[in-house]
DNA sequence: TTTAATGTTCATGA
DNA sequence: TTCATGAACATTAA
């Protein structure tokens, strides 16, 4: 279920339930869910006992803040969490359900994920600067964060396509494969565009609009696309405000052409030709 | 049966 | 170094 948005809404869910939770067990149906190089029995020591002092976000990685650790949870594909209170808790775990968080309150926190691409991994608050150094993350996408200038300057040094430069999380995290495209339809740019032959003014329109983008969508708990829903069960409702994605062979909403679908980077790439045309608005 | 699906990371070769 | 491509991870549904 995974860009900002819909990570930023399992964040608030997250918070709101499991803040001030103390673990006390730990079961894992699927251990290469954990990217660890400490063995699965020493990884669940580690983090039982501790509490959840609170859940934090950098790019598209959850954070719970314990006592002595952070564990960091990567939704990737299909990663999701649902809190059961102890009178609530199924039978039967679902079929996805791969990692159960038990608290000492008898409340539960199940991490369910169909594909089975998510992470977990452990670093210390000491070494969480490091930790997060080594993916290379971009600043957030925020009016205060992202800054112009440092953003052009990377722009000018990438040939590669700017789809594949806005994927990689190093120049802006938070964009995935729905909110790229949006975010190069709103700004009049064809995907495959290298980034090194965008204006001055279209890297500033650029930037403006990925910033307005992950907010709205955000205030909008995010897109159902699939099947996403957050920890507390609720869909997002961007989905409704999509332009591009998913709309191949329906008009644009601006000129009416038949929007296309190609690939970039691996990805389905969704475009209208006519608004974001190959050579650039000139 | 084949393909594609909201992501990251690693290997290989140019 | 940089970049492109493909594979890997694994399951489901059209």
């Amino acid at each position: 279920m995974p860009e900002l948005p819909e990570v930023e809404s399992a964040r608030v869910g997250l918070d709101r339930v499991a803040r001030n939770k103390q673990i006390q067990a730990i079961e894992v149906y699927w251990p290469n869910l954990i990217s660890t190089n400490l063995s699965i029995d020493e990884w669940q020591k580690t983090l039982i006992d501790q509490t959840i002092h609170q859940v934090s976000r950098r790019g598209k990685y959850l954070v719970f803040e314990l006592d002595t650790h952070l564990l960091v949870s990567h939704l990737r594909m299909e990663g999701k969490y649902f809190y059961f209170l102890k009178e609530d808790i199924p039978q039967e775990k679902a079929k996805h359900t791969h990692v159960i968080f038990k608290f000492t309150d008898g409340s539960q926190l199940h991490y369910h994920d169909v594909r089975k691409f998510g992470r977990f991994e452990l670093t210390s608050y000491k070494d969480q600067a490091a930790f997060f150094n080594s993916k290379k993350l971009g600043p957030e996408p925020t009016e205060e964060a992202f800054d112009l200038t440092e953003f052009s300057k990377a722009l000018q040094k990438k040939s590669r396509a700017i789809k594949t430069v806005l994927l990689s999380q190093e120049q802006v995290v938070g964009l995935g494969n729905i909110y790229v495209d949006e975010v190069l339809f709103d700004s009049g740019i064809y995907p495959e565009r290298p980034a090194n032959s965008l204006t001055e003014k279209e890297i500033a329109l650029l930037r403006t609009n990925i910033i307005q983008t992950i907010e709205r969508a955000t205030g909008l708990g995010g897109s159902t696309i699939r099947t996403y829903k957050n920890t507390l069960g609720e869909a997002g409702r961007y989905q409704d405000y999509l332009q591009v994605y998913g709309k191949q062979g329906t008009p644009c909403p601006n000129c009416g052409t038949t929007i296309e679908k190609i690939k970039v980077h691996g990805r389905g790439t969704h475009y209208c030709p006519v608004c974001q045309p190959r050579e650039g608005n000139r």
